[in-house]
Parts: structure tokens; C-alpha cells; sequence
DNA sequence: CTATGTGCAAAGGGTTTGCAGACAG
DNA sequence: CTGTCTGCAAACCCTTTGCACATAG
């Protein structure tokens, strides 16, 4: 079912260039004309997600983050400015194969999360 | 400082063949004849991190968990049992290098979680 | 003896849940 | 009108913190 909230919510993660966790996006609609609840957010999120309209990645610090990317892609985190930025890498889609030989068990998926000091960081820590 | 509490937290770790969160540490030693507080276990953990003698990895569901090898390697996640297992493959030191060069930043590491069922959970499903 | 570690219980934060009222179709 | 969604507050889980006492060196 399409309510507002979840409209509001699903545009919002659309729009974004940076990825959102749940408080994020919470902190962002409790301020708005009419503020959308903590547990609608959660809720809506874990909908979106599971219905596949939106991505969803670990966090290192803040638990789950949402991408509008739904594509499998990697990730590049910040350890200064906590930011997750997409890396424009091609999925190793063949990998995962290879990891079945040695686990003997089915592997469907990976992630590949890179971490260091983004651009911005890195000259602000220089000036 | 090397307490005894510390060192039966260290042997446990070091024992293990399985990745243990703070917690499985927990409910494991506050059986024992002379209990360890929780505290103690999050305190010691993160020391014995901090300082080298163990690794520490982002459980997609039990946030840290903590592993005796402390080279650098890669995962496995069961979405069934929710074990850990490591992964034959050899680091790609020269792929930070790479991904330097598409975010203009220093990276340092990287981190990679393969998902699927593991060999024991396949069998258990299958009969 | 002095500095550091421990255990307890309370506080903390982020997320989920129960429930009454609101809303969509 | 009926079933689903919302908002609130309480519950929850895991982790951290403050403090008095215990322990290591």
C-alpha cells in the first residue's frame, strides 16, 4: 500500500546523494509540516527494502543505511566523515562461484567494503 | 596489565573455532566458578583489540565478533546458522591501490563478506 | 601503597512492539 | 466498512559508564 508517509520516505532516499540509516531520514521528516514518526520510518524502510524498490547496506557505525542504487555495487567508507560512497568497480558476479568450492554450501552474494579517508577529508586534514 | 580475568577471556578467543560477540563471551564465562562481569568482557575485548591480540569483524547480525587470526582475510556469513567462517583466498593488497585512484583519497583496507547457506546448514535442509 | 581493574546496577542509544485512533480503498 | 497504517510511549537489546571495592605490582 502507497500512503504519503512512505511516498514521503522513498522520495526522500530518491533524492539523496549520500546514503541515509533510518534516524537520518527520521531527523529529517519529524521537522516537515507534518512530521512523520520514529516507528513509521523504521517501518517503511524495512518495507521498501524488502519490496526491493531500495537498497540497504551495513553500516560501519550507524547500523543500516539506505541507497537509492539497487544494482550490486561496492562501497567506500570514511573512517574520518563516516560518508559511504560508491565505488565504480564491476561486480564480480563470478567470485561467488568460486567461493562455493571451498565453503561446499551456496553463496549468492558478496560485499566488498573498502575503507580509508575520503577526497574532502584528506584536504581539509591538509589546509 | 595481564589480569586473570583478561587471560581466561583471551584463552577463550584463542580457543575457539568459532567467532564469538561480546555476548557468547558473556553467557559463556559468568557460568564458570568465578564469574566475569559483562563489563569486564566489553572492557577486556576492546583492550585486546586495541592493542593487537585479536581481530575484530562486523557481524551482520551480532554487531562485533571477535576472531584469533589476525591476518587479514576474508568471511563468510551463513543467513541460516549466522556463523562466520574464513575464507581461503588470498588478501588483494593491490586493490586499495585501485580504488585510490577512483576516490582520491588514501584507502587503507578492505573488507569482504560473502553471504549464503554453509555446508552443514545445505545438509540439514536437504534431509 | 598507589594505580588500575572489577562487578554491579543504572544509563545510554538505536530499534521494535502494542495499542488506540486515523486513513485508504 | 474493513483492513491496514500511523503515532505515541513503553519495551527491548546490546553496550557503556559511574562508583565503591578488590587486586596487581
Amino acid at each position: 500500500m502507497i500512503t504519503k508517509q512512505r511516498k514521503r520516505i522513498l522520495d526522500l532516499i530518491m533524492q539523496s546523494d549520500v546514503h541515509l540509516s533510518a534516524e537520518m531520514v527520521h531527523d529529517i521528516l519529524k521537522n516537515d509540516i507534518d512530521p512523520i514518526g520514529v516507528a513509521t520510518v523504521y517501518r517503511a524502510l524495512n518495507l521498501l527494502y524488502e519490496a526491493g524498490y531500495i537498497n540497504r547496506i551495513h553500516h560501519p557505525q550507524y547500523g543500516y543505511v539506505y541507497d537509492k542504487n539497487v544494482n550490486e555495487h561496492y562501497h567506500f567508507h570514511c573512517t574520518k566523515c563516516h560518508n559511504i560512497l560508491d565505488v565504480d568497480l564491476p561486480y564480480g558476479e563470478g567470485i561467488n562461484e568460486e567461493i562455493k568450492r571451498h565453503i561446499n554450501g551456496d553463496v549468492c552474494s558478496h560485499s566488498l567494503m573498502f575503507e580509508g579517508i575520503c577526497e574532502d577529508c584528506k584536504k581539509n586534514t591538509e589546509s
